[in-house]
DNA sequence: AAGTATGTTGCAACATATGCAACACCCATT
DNA sequence: AATGGGTGTTGCATATGTTGCAACATACTT
């Protein structure tokens, strides 16, 4: 809607990809170089991009600062989190808490497996959504033509064999979720990895959040991840119930 | 440098303060609403804004993404990481890696303590400049000039009694610092908490990043919490030998 | 049903962002 | 030393894009 600043914010997923001069800005934005220069020079001033020793731009320290201070308002996070801690004592394995937002999904906490072999993931990094034990819960909640529209307009990489193939397959998962309540991940993302979800409910009944428990092959077995769902569900139930009684219906 | 960006910029902060509607973001900008409307649709598109179901903004979750991408491209970081575990490991203490960025201190990584008693910090959190040891590490290599405007523009907030309490004071402490090549926080931001530092150095010997060991006076005292401090400065060594061998000078 | 608060749109007037061309600078190369 | 290509930077005239306005929606109160 705003041409300038558009412009001035699509610089800064580039320079995400690794640092880059002043040349490659504007060309890659299809500006001249004084205009290139001029956006980043307003970035600059805000700390969203910083110019190394070498001239060359990268992406800021303000940044953190920003993201750091957004997560901190969201209160499902703060509300779930001694709980996410207390079920890692009680199994020991990957906790992950992760919300939906503008067709993404995303870990917005973790709590590290105890074990000595753990999975990557970070929070803030974007979810492999069409296979997440997470991303399954988020969207099921979503209504039918949403979960649709959203189905259609993904790509679905086989990560393993086991990956979701086609929008297909994804909506009929999403039914199987919606239906019981609770998600899985065998092996879809990583051949080896395992993952058992339960999602996170606002007052209303919505979804506003989804939990998981993740595990390798090499410590427990899938079956062995499964009898852990009941204390998966409980969890998620607590959480809610707090949640919801922080958050009373219609007072902002 | 661009009025329109820098407008539509200046939003981001005033939402890490919380949630806000279009009316409070246009009084606080000194813009007409339609104008905060317009700025506030570009920020949307670009996730950077999310728009809750009460209609009001607060920060998205784009933001956690970019961070997230701009920590990883910090090599130093990368470099760091597994020596800062292997560091928690042999000691059992938190371990923390700051930079310094634009008259600010932040921390880039982080290794949790093994105790049960953990001091709160956060990746992406400003360091408190005046008292962390790792902000004296970073502000000791800047040159004279530079350490004394910084020093005077600085606030000196008395957390507790032995806090630095003024530029002079903290200028002194820059200059021992420096003379000796490692720093102390001992009880000056939190009365409890004692920690120690080193400087990682880059190829040309300047001071790229500090890491640093904390620990409460309930596990360790300072005397003891000494006593690591040859094991802290190996480690700073050896990571800026790693560091200075992967950025060859004048390369890249 | 009228009234208030909020978000939204079209438009005309102006301010502002733009590309250009010229300049400054750094470091290779000869 | 001097030349040349590469980069980043500045001033300026043009017109493009942004602005505030006023009128319109819409939702929630009284």
């Amino acid at each position: 809607m705003s041409q300038t600043v558009d412009r001035a914010l699509s610089i800064l997923p580039l320079l995400a990809q690794g640092p880059a001069d002043l040349g490659q800005v504007a060309e890659r934005l299809g500006v001249h170089k004084s205009t290139a220069l001029r956006l980043l020079r307003t970035l600059h001033e805000h700390g969203l991009v910083y110019r190394q020793r070498d001239q060359r731009y990268r992406l800021g320290a303000r940044l953190f600062a920003l993201a750091q201070e957004a997560v901190e308002n969201l209160d499902v996070r703060e509300i779930a989190h001694s709980h996410l801690v207390a079920l890692n004592d009680r199994c020991g394995h990957t906790v992950h808490l992760a919300v939906y937002e503008e067709q993404e999904v995303l870990y917005i906490d973790k709590v590290e497996s105890r074990y000595p072999v753990r999975m990557y993931s970070r929070i803030g990094k974007p979810v492999a959504i069409t296979v997440a034990a997470v991303a399954k819960l988020l969207l099921a909640d979503l209504t039918e033509p949403e979960r649709r529209a959203v189905a259609e307009k993904l790509d679905y990489p086989l990560y393993t064999p086991r990956s979701t193939p086609n929008a297909a397959a994804f909506l009929k998962e999403l039914a199987v979720v919606r239906e019981q309540g609770w998600a899985t991940d065998l092996g879809g993302h990583e051949e080896s990895i395992n993952c058992i979800g339960a999602p996170i409910r606002g007052a209303d009944g919505r979804v506003i959040a989804a939990m998981s428990v993740s595990a390798p092959n090499v410590v427990v077995t899938a079956e062995e991840l499964l009898t852990l769902l009941p204390l998966v569900r409980r969890t998620a139930e607590t959480i809610s119930r707090e949640y919801s009684g922080a958050n009373r219906p219609r007072k902002a």
